[in-house]
DNA sequence: ATTATATTGTTGCATTTGCAACTGACATGT
DNA sequence: ACATGTCAGTTGCAAATGCAACAATATAAT
């Protein structure tokens, strides 16, 4: 999500001399992979933008994370104790770096740079997996949709350090983000316009009250 | 939560040796600690229940997590990047031991089997609540009560390997924990009864149907 | 043993929400 | 230029949910 951990793109760059990396190539809408039939696997979006998502049994979605350029995802780093259908869904063309995270501690040479940022870089990645995760469960158990925006604009303030921000995806999947039915949500927002708490121009907000 | 590692008791024993080690007691419904005011805290639970709560502004109360013997918590473990009071509420007469994070890396004596321990089991610890919290995501993003119920029903019966499972909180926590409202939740547990889906002894649940 | 406290179970009612369906704006690809 | 698809914005309506209030048990405290 949009929280992630970016590392540099320079590891880009140190990628193509580790024999245990492999580039893929996604055209929008094609699924990127699962995390069922996949195990262990660590990706890094290169380009591009994709979701993580799950489809309910009654076909309603919800997007778990949002990757964009840099960042890090794969079942490596989402462990659930539930048997779930998971899948990682390309929202444009996407560059993908595959790796498997049993070859993590096992360097594929002494000199594969690739490996050495991987394992610096792993627990500082899990710990930002764990800040987003964190912050999605501080919304989500917000019980009302209204309580739920409020609480997700309270945040995108306060990391943009400004009552004015853009929300990082479109608002069809706000909604999903924030597991509410769109229509129900759309209409929050206007009442929220009309009482004068926030303000809205495309997908620029801003919180009107302190 | 049920789900989070547990770590041998034993460390009780190596725990008294270490310098930097804290032991107090608690009665029930005392604050054990808030994730403010104290920061980067790993408390261990000896003895007791505990809960990690959140009220909101209106005085609405989420669970985020539930401990029991041997449970890791404080804010080490909880990464947010919201600013909200949480606290951890003692269920029962509780024994925790208080440790700081900064002294993790740095022994307090070099035969210190605490320190040991603590950093051996940090990362484990860490997985396991990443598995928690991905869980209970995973219960949140759902719609509805009924879907949240049979959810969690789901991963309680997986995990007890039975269709029959205990609940490992009251119904009222419960509904806390699945951020409903009780009344709302009774009724659906009530709907699930006769309509055959699940059966209700006081807090033994079985799924009837596959 | 008796009181106090917490938990379960239930219901009526107002509000919120999800669902379905439709419109218009905009973008993309052929 | 046209068709196709996505997204934003609305609305009516039925269903789900939260709220408040209460009774009945069960549990803990004195």
């Amino acid at each position: 999500m949009d929280v992630e951990y970016n590392v540099e793109s320079f590891i880009e760059k140190f990628s193509m001399n580790c024999v245990s990396v492999q580039k893929k190539y996604f055209k929008k809408n094609q699924v990127i992979t699962t995390y069922i039939q996949k195990r262990n696997q660590i990706c890094i979006l290169l380009r591009g933008e994709a979701d993580l998502v799950r489809y309910d049994f009654n076909g309603s979605k919800s997007i778990i994370e949002h990757y964009s350029a840099n960042d890090f995802f794969g079942e490596a780093f989402y462990i659930v104790s539930v048997n779930n259908e998971l899948s990682v869904e390309a929202k444009k063309n996407c560059e993908v770096l595959f790796f498997s995270y049993d070859n993590l501690y096992t360097k594929c040479n002494d000199n594969c740079e690739f490996h050495k940022i991987l394992m610096d870089e792993f627990s500082k990645i899990m710990v930002e997996k764990m800040k987003s995760v964190n912050t999605r469960i501080e919304i989500l158990t917000k019980r009302t949709t209204r309580e739920k925006l409020l609480g997700y604009f309270d945040i995108l303030s306060t990391r943009n350090f400004s009552k004015t921000f853009n929300i990082p995806f479109s608002l069809t999947d706000l909604a999903d983000y924030l597991s509410v039915d769109r229509s129900a949500m759309m209409r929050e927002i206007k009442c929220l316009k009309d009482e004068g708490i926030i303000e809205k121009e495309g997908n620029k907000f801003t919180i009107l009250t302190d």
